[in-house]
DNA sequence: CAAAAAAACGTTATACTGTCACTTTATAAC
DNA sequence: GTTATAAAGTGACAGTATAACGTTTTTTTG
């Protein structure tokens, strides 16, 4: 997919056939996209950044009138996660849509340290090497995470600029 | 370095030469591995596995039987990592000794999911090429964190072994 | 050496992140 | 409809990390 965090599209199309696909994802499945699922998952797509589970609180219980409880949250998290709908960024505690949630993968991130916008990518190359380094000492790999921290394009050129 | 986790060595000398050589890092860079700082880093070493900042409190207090509080571990492991002497796991927020403090690098590890044994390494070729992709994407790293979780080879043969 | 500045540490409180155990409600299968 | 199962509600709490401020120690400078 060649849409990206820093390239114009249509985000509500875009946010509109996540959720459509996630539905059919867990139709196909036999899994139950809920509707506090799918609430979650909305909100996820909606903000286009990395969004912290206690902010995805704070919007539910905005959004229900009524005190959303953390288990609540992490429950969703988890299923979503475990549908492969969203990502988790260890280094920053947020979650993150997945653009290809139909294809199991490893992702790896860019992660924006000032506007925090994250690109997801899988480079299957280095994929292959990582595995093969593990399979050299003997070590069976169950998840990955990677993550790296830096400067986005946008961000580097209006730090230039502000000199 | 050849001394794993997984190698058989004298890992009381090896915790001694440890510290020898932060202090000597320390000293050529003009910063202050003090006594509380020197202590934190000698119990991650004598762990041999990754820590928990609570769990070094914990050992802390039995130390020296006074109350320690939170900060004075966080300040701690703050500059041990500044100084390249720890890194930090962030997929299991735990601490872990550098094998090789004296050249800065993006390390890699293999975290045992069972063991919690945790194999750092640094593989250039890969390492270059994530750079390439970051830099095709205009983005400048920072950072990295690269963390597979897994079953190491101990841990894999003893699970088969009991079936 | 004495005073000033900086660094480190102590202390209290609190914010943030995540889980457990139990109850209630909703859904699916018979 | 009844039963079995899955999901969500609820309250309490465990685990992780930082803010803010004061004190002590070390270093620097005159």
């Amino acid at each position: 997919m060649n849409i990206t965090p820093y390239s114009c599209h249509d985000h509500h199309g875009c946010i509109d056939a996540a959720l459509t696909e996630a539905h059919r994802l867990c139709k196909a499945r036999g899994t139950r996209l809920t509707s506090m699922r799918e609430q979650v998952l909305q909100l996820i797509w909606q903000s286009y950044q990395p969004m912290k589970a206690y902010d995805l609180l704070a919007q539910l219980a905005q959004q229900t009138t009524k005190a959303i409880q953390p288990p609540t949250v992490y429950r969703a998290l988890d299923f979503l996660q475990a549908q492969g709908l969203i990502h988790r960024l260890a280094s920053i505690n947020a979650y993150l849509s997945c653009y290809s949630p139909d294809t199991p993968h490893n992702s790896y991130f860019l992660i924006c340290s000032q506007c925090n916008t994250t690109l997801e990518f899988s480079p299957i190359d280095i994929e292959r090497r990582l595995q093969d380094y593990a399979q050299s000492q003997g070590f069976q790999i169950q998840s990955t995470s990677i993550e790296l921290t830096g400067l986005c394009q946008l961000c580097t050129n209006s730090s230039e600029a502000a000199q």
